[in-house]
DNA sequence: GCCGTTTTCGGCCCGACTGTTTTCAGTCG
């Protein structure tokens, strides 16, 4: 038995198709793709699905079919199996390398293999300084070029982009090209109008009067490093930060149809245009169709108007339920942009915070914001200089001095406090009990045994003091995977418990992520949205954790932020079993 | 190889751009 992980058998999946691209066969590749894809995002632990339920169990991985679920079983058995081990026989070399690389697919890698024997990307490179590429039958010096500057890009990013890392420039980029003479509309579309978790690149609609001027201001915006591709209609730059960025002009009469065909996500759109032709209509970026009529374009409403769909917010075109959703009328209603009152995970210079309660409690006001917890470590976490009982009152102390100073705006007293090794919390029962709002955080042994980490945090909830559980996964986004936890576990017990789940809206961790938002608002457990703030700056963050809520079809009312700090309060000193 | 209001076989999303072509294949999204 071998423990490989959900991306470790998409990334043999996936490498099969790959293989069956470059041998030319016809839909084995899609199929074996589209089941990496399903693989990598499934939100069970396969590997376990698998010892539970055996080889049957695995169909229930959506692309998956007898086919691939013998493989994945004999991946999981062997390390192997034997469909793979028989491609990469006849062809032993590094496919999902070689086709990270611009310009490069499985044909082109196949060629390069067939006639000079390039196997991975080292031996790409050297071919392309060597010059022989240029003059294999098909590729010329062109080619050649691109193929060493990408190789080039490839060794030096790594790749997708955390969301809230982009967003800004995304929005600033869009708001410039509004502002361009003869601009009508413009958009970011993509995965950032998605608010997808990661980035890969971005993609921009206009529609305007002059499209040369347009496509000039984009190609010198001053995040812009330079031009890749340029048509009448399309310009690709490459940004300053590595990222590609498209620009499209398109017809004011069909912007809703390019913004809903740029918008995707590729999977939503294979659906929704498959039930176009089923109503024995076509749709693509140019509009809805019914033979030569246009039926739908101007709107994105419209399109799906016409399709017989309500309109879908794009966070959840993700093609995983939301067309059924929609058929049925049952689509929910998204926890508005804007909507949290108070951030409810703020750290100060009590301890590692950047700026003292009243600067935190200054800046969050500005925005609008009603209230705010602060949320101070806790004693465990003596690096950071954690409060104690003793330090602790005496903070309140200060909170309260503040609140009889500010008008419409409450700090509320709280803790971040530590979840010890054993389930226990790290301040006492009475000091937990003086507080408004207590959040429970692991921050060591995170390498305990699934089951162990789990019956920890159940324990933590267990606390008739504990409101909340913050960053639930301990994940930090390219730095530290999550700790080893059975999630459904943790929401069944939030849900017994009257305990509420954070929403962890720090770019590095949007903790809980969009799948397990989805499970505990299927559970009806609460949720909070908050930004894990140590500087004013990161105040601005809470959208963040909007857009997470929202990609896991999350509503107003299960958010407990989204709510008046009275009703807050209410919720607050209610006695935990009798939440709601 | 998967899947089903087209249902157990016969389909599988669609178009722009580039480069090397002389009419199109490959890549990308």
């Amino acid at each position: 038995m071998k423990r490989l992980s959900n991306a470790d058998i998409a990334r043999q999946l996936k490498e099969t198709g790959m293989l069956y691209a470059m041998l030319g066969e016809k839909f084995k590749p899609r199929a074996y793709e589209r089941a990496a894809e399903e693989t990598e995002a499934f939100g069970r632990d396969i590997a376990t699905l698998f010892e539970e339920k055996g080889e049957k169990g695995l169909k229930e991985i959506p692309g998956v079919g007898p086919g691939i679920a013998a493989h994945i079983a004999s991946l999981l058995e062997t390390g192997k199996f034997s469909e793979h081990e028989k491609l990469k026989k006849k062809l032993p070399i590094d496919v999902l390398g070689l086709t990270r690389v611009e310009h490069v697919g499985p044909k082109t890698a196949l060629l390069l293999y067939r006639k000079i024997g390039v196997k991975n990307v080292a031996d790409l490179e050297r071919a392309a300084k060597a010059g022989k590429i240029a003059g294999i039958p098909g590729l010329g010096k062109k080619t050649e070029e691109n193929i060493l500057k990408a190789v080039g890009f490839v060794r030096s990013d790594t790749g997708r982009k955390v969301l809230g890392h982009v967003l800004p420039l995304a929005l600033e980029i869009e708001a410039a090209l509004r502002k361009i003479p003869g601009v009508r509309h413009a958009a970011a579309a993509g995965s950032v109008r998605r608010r997808q978790e990661t980035i890969g690149d971005l993609d921009f609609l206009v529609t305007t009067s002059t499209p040369e001027a347009a496509m000039d201001e984009f190609a010198h915006h001053r995040e812009v490093a330079g031009t890749l591709e340029r048509g009448p209609t399309k310009l690709v730059v490459r940004l300053k930060n590595g990222m590609h960025a498209d620009l499209r002009v398109v017809e004011d009469a069909a912007f809703g149809a390019a913004l809903q065909y740029f918008t995707g996500s590729k999977d939503h759109n294979v659906q929704v245009r498959t039930m176009a032709i089923k109503k024995g209509l076509k749709l693509n970026e140019y509009g809805l169709w019914k033979g030569r009529t246009r039926v739908a374009a101007r709107t994105e409403e419209e399109v799906y108007r016409k399709l017989g769909l309500p309109y879908i917010e794009p966070e959840l075109r993700t093609a995983e339920g939301e067309i059924e959703a929609a058929k049925k009328r049952r689509l929910p209603k998204l926890v508005p942009y804007g909507s949290v009152r108070g951030d409810l995970q703020v750290q100060t210079s009590w301890t590692d915070g950047a700026a003292t309660i009243a600067e935190m409690a200054a800046e969050a006001k500005k925005l609008g914001l009603d209230y705010m917890a602060v949320t101070d470590h806790t004693k465990a976490l003596a690096m950071v200089g954690g409060l104690d009982e003793k330090r602790l009152a005496k903070q309140g102390k200060e909170i309260d001095a503040l609140n009889a100073t500010m008008k419409g705006f409450t700090v509320l007293k709280g803790a971040e406090c530590d979840i010890l090794k054993d389930g226990r919390m790290d301040l006492s029962d009475a000091a937990l009990a003086s507080l408004d709002f207590v959040g429970g955080s692991i921050h060591s042994h995170f390498n305990l045994p699934e089951e162990a980490q789990t019956a920890r945090v159940i324990a933590a909830m267990r606390n008739p003091h504990v409101d909340c559980i913050f960053h639930p996964t301990g994940r930090v986004i390219g730095q530290r995977p999550p700790y080893a936890i059975d999630m459904l576990a943790v929401l069944k017990a939030a849900k017994a418990t009257g305990t509420a789940m954070e929403i962890d809206a720090y770019p590095d961790r949007s903790d809980l992520r969009d799948e397990h938002v989805r499970m505990a608002v299927k559970l009806g457990v609460k949720l909070v949205i908050d930004t894990d703030a140590h500087h004013p700056s990161h105040l601005r963050y809470l959208d963040l954790g909007v857009a997470i809520a929202r990609r896991g079809w999350a509503e107003k009312k299960d958010v407990l932020n989204a709510r008046s700090l009275k009703d807050l309060m209410k919720w607050l000193k209610t006695p935990k079993k009798k939440r709601r």
